[in-house]
This record gives structure tokens, C-alpha cells and sequence, in this order.
DNA sequence: GTCAGAAAGTGACGATTCGTCATATTGTCA
DNA sequence: TGACAATATGACGAATCGTCACTTTCTGAC
């Protein structure tokens, strides 16, 4: 049925122009200054309309989230082309989730604040649902790499642990380490190394530890990190 | 001057007793439910009083999490007295750490809560710092571990490396981990390691990475982690 | 083209919660 | 004991929420 799918497109249209729009408030004045009388008046509907889309304001939030997730899934698509061993690869979907939160900082302290209660109690479960599904196409495709680490004999988990739990490892130190980098800011006296190579130490030391070869004491990473990072950062200024 | 100090104590008993309350309500009946009509009806306070405390529920929450880290940093303290080389009394802190959330799961959710714009943009500027200064003495205790660990000889970090990056590694891959953990249930189909030895693992792979020593392939931890596991537990039970 | 019925859009409204402040109460000390 | 300060109160206006009865627009059969 021809009229149903273009309703359906349309649907689809308001809802990117609604979560544009929540974004562009948000990034201009602040989460707190996002209401859905100002909402409707930036996007010329009215409340009724909006609430077609979405059941609350943490539910607006929510589908922001879900936005950024699939934007960082698409990067992370992009950059399992990248050429290199297992582990630079690996490297490389960390420098690109570092990246990513320096250019949409908004979208990342959105994706940290729904992880507590606070908005997850109030926003709708579908939409909580399609977060959940979003994250874990992200998580695959850690999963991947480590699973081509270890056919590629790369890589050789320890006794006891599974892929899922380095998977889990790593998204861990850059998720702590990057929703913690605002320390760097409010807490006074911290002695640190500049926030890019530090994420890189940490998931380097990580991937050290599980013995993920080549080791850093046995090659020179630092000029494979800087060529990717360049070569990201064209990626990502360009869309 | 005795009245003084006796009204300074009075306000503070009362300001316990509103967290108290508040902390309870939340716990009961999600944080969403906690309003501040219902907060005064609690205490039996009036509300021009809770506004003597807080400036907003925001700020409400962001004292629930002071109150938090503060608990924390009590914990942290009472394990620095635990003997063992300097690599156990790290991993003692990380058990401590995860017995912590498991025992305070409301305010750990609060902890990540308060990380994101949407509480920080309304709690009071003053409580923010009282928040960052408790956060400041709990990585202290980390912090003189390293030291130790350094002074001992068990830990020589790599070139670039500083003290405070360990220190910010640790506690992300620590923070990251515990408020990723909601994941376990959420996402399906994740193949995890059982949550208690989770977080060690990772733990204990940064730092061999960082080759802090005795490395898990030089000693067999699994003994000293049951132990402090128990005696920890014990520990935070008693309070 | 027209029209009846369906679908979509609207915004006024009642309800909830917020934060304030003029007033009332309590406590202090000369 | 009384004057004054400190503290507590809760009624109130403002802001925001989410709903729903009504209006407008669209659709497809005739």
C-alpha cells in the first residue's frame, strides 16, 4: 500500500526533524531548558503531535541515545575496513569512540545519564528496548575482532574468561574513562597525561595483560596510533 | 559560642535525617517518586525547610551521593589497614569498591546519575564541589597505594606514564564496569563470567599489563581474592 | 468532483510539582 | 519577662506536564 509507506517515511521524517530540534535546544541551553512547549514551538506542531512520537521528555532523551548509538555504530562499521593487525584494529574502534564523544560531547553525557533510574524509570520500554538492541550491534562488533584475534592466533584468553568478558573489559575502561574525563576538569591537582593517548594507555595496558599480540613492549605502536588518528579524524570531520 | 554549635549540629542531624528520608523514598519507590511535598509529609518538615538544605532535588540526589562517597571513603580507609603485598590491598580495594555498589545499588545509580548534565545542571554549585572533593580523597587512597606499590618496588611504570593515570585507569575500568553491569540483565545473550570475579579479572589484567608484580602468572590470587572477599563481606555487613 | 469516514493534528485544560516569601512560631539573652 | 533574632511554615503563583475532545486534512469509492 503506496499511501501507508509514505505516511509511514513521514513518521519517520518528523521524528528526525523533533529529535533535531530537542538536540539543537539542548546543545544551545542546556538538557534543562528542553520542554515540550519550547519543542513544539521550535518545530511548529503542537504537543499532541510530539507526544505522537514520544511518551515523555526522558523519552525524547532516550531517542536522542539511540540516534548517537547507531551513529557510532555506522563509525564503527566504517573503520572494520581498516587494514592492520588485529590488535591496531582494536585500537582503532577506541580512537574512534574517543573521538566520537569529543564531537557529539551532548549525545555521550546523554548516553551516561541513561544509564541510571533517572531517566530509564521514566522513559517508554520500547524505546529502552531499541537502546539495548543498539548497544549490543555495537558490542558485535568489538566481539568480532576478538574473535578474528583469536582465529588469526593473535590473541589466547586466559583459562577462565570469554570473549564477552574482554568485550565487556574493554568497553568498560573507554565508557569509565571517558564519562570520568570531565575530572580532568573539576578535579583540581590531577596530574595526567592529555586526554588522547590516555584512553589508548589504558586499553594498550589492558590488551597487555590479556596478552594480546603484538605486545607493546614488542612493537611500536605510536606511529600506528597517530595514522589513525588522523586518518579518523578526516573520517569523522567529513560527514 | 555553645548555642552555635549546638544549632550547627541540630542542622546537621537534620540534614541526616532528610537524606534518610529521602534515600528511603527513593529506594521504596524509584526516584522519580521522590517530590518534595512528599519528602516534607515524610519528615514532618515543611518545605520552606527541605529548601533551608537544598537548593532543588538535584540537589537532594547530589547529597545522597556525597553521603555515598563519603561511606566510601570510610570503606577505603578500613582496608588500607589489610596487610599483603601492594597488588592484593589494590585488588582489596576493588572488592571493596564492588561490595559497595552491591550493597548500595540506589546510590550507585545515583553516583552515575549525577555524571551527567541533566542532575548537574540544577544542583548547587557548592554541593558539586563537596562532591568532587570526596571524590578527590577516595582516589587519594588509590593513590598512595601506586606510591607504595612504587616505593616497594613492585611497580615501575612504564615511560610515559604517571601515577594518576594508573589511578584514573583503575578507577574507570571499575566505574565503567559497575555501571555497564545493568547490562548483564538488560542485554541477553551476553556469555559473562559470574559479576564477583568479573571485575577482578579486568582489574588483574591492567595491572599485569602495567606489570604491577606479583603478575597472576607468577602467583595464584584466586586464595587471597576468596579471603578478602569474606572478610570484606563481613566487614560491611557489620555496619 | 463530491462526500463520508478515517487519520492526523491541535491547543486549551486540569493536574502536578516547583520554589518563594510574608507571616507565625520558637528560642535567646539582657 | 520582653524585645529581638533566628527559624519554621504552608499558601501561593508560576512552570511544566500529559490528555483528550474537537478541528482539520486526507483518502478512496462512487
Amino acid at each position: 500500500m503506496t499511501t501507508q509507506a509514505r505516511r509511514q517515511r513521514e513518521y519517520e521524517q518528523r521524528e528526525t526533524l523533533l529529535l533535531d530540534s530537542a538536540r539543537r535546544i539542548i546543545r544551545r541551553e542546556g538538557v534543562s531548558a528542553l520542554t515540550m512547549d519550547k519543542l513544539a514551538a521550535a518545530t511548529e506542531y503542537a504537543k499532541g503531535t510530539i507526544y505522537k512520537h514520544f511518551s515523555c521528555k526522558e523519552d525524547i532523551l532516550c531517542g536522542l541515545c539511540l540516534d548517537s548509538l547507531r551513529h557510532l555504530h555506522a563509525t564503527f562499521q566504517q573503520l572494520s575496513q581498516f587494514a592492520g593487525n588485529t590488535r591496531s584494529r582494536m585500537i582503532c574502534l577506541g580512537i574512534g569512540y574517543q573521538l566520537y564523544t569529543q564531537r557529539f560531547p551532548e549525545e555521550f553525557d546523554l548516553l551516561v545519564a541513561a544509564r541510571s533510574n533517572n531517566i530509564r524509570e521514566k522513559a517508554s520500554p520500547q524505546r529502552l528496548q531499541q537502546i539495548d538492541a543498539a548497544d549490543e550491534l555495537v558490542l558485535n562488533r568489538i566481539r568480532e575482532l576478538i574473535v578474528q584475534a583469536q582465529e588469526a592466533g593473535e590473541l589466547t584468553l586466559p583459562p577462565r574468561a570469554t570473549v564477552d568478558d574482554l568485550c565487556l573489559g574493554l568497553w568498560s575502561v573507554s565508557f569509565g574513562l571517558l564519562a570520568l574525563e570531565h575530572a580532568r576538569d573539576m578535579i583540581p591537582g590531577l596530574d595526567l597525561t592529555p586526554p588522547q593517548p590516555l584512553l589508548l594507555q589504558q586499553i594498550s595496558c589492558l590488551l597487555d595483560g590479556y596478552r594480546w599480540h603484538p605486545l607493546s613492549t614488542e612493537t611500536d605502536y605510536s606511529a600506528i596510533y597517530t595514522a589513525v588518528y588522523q586518518h579518523l579524524q578526516q573520517l569523522m570531520s567529513r560527514e
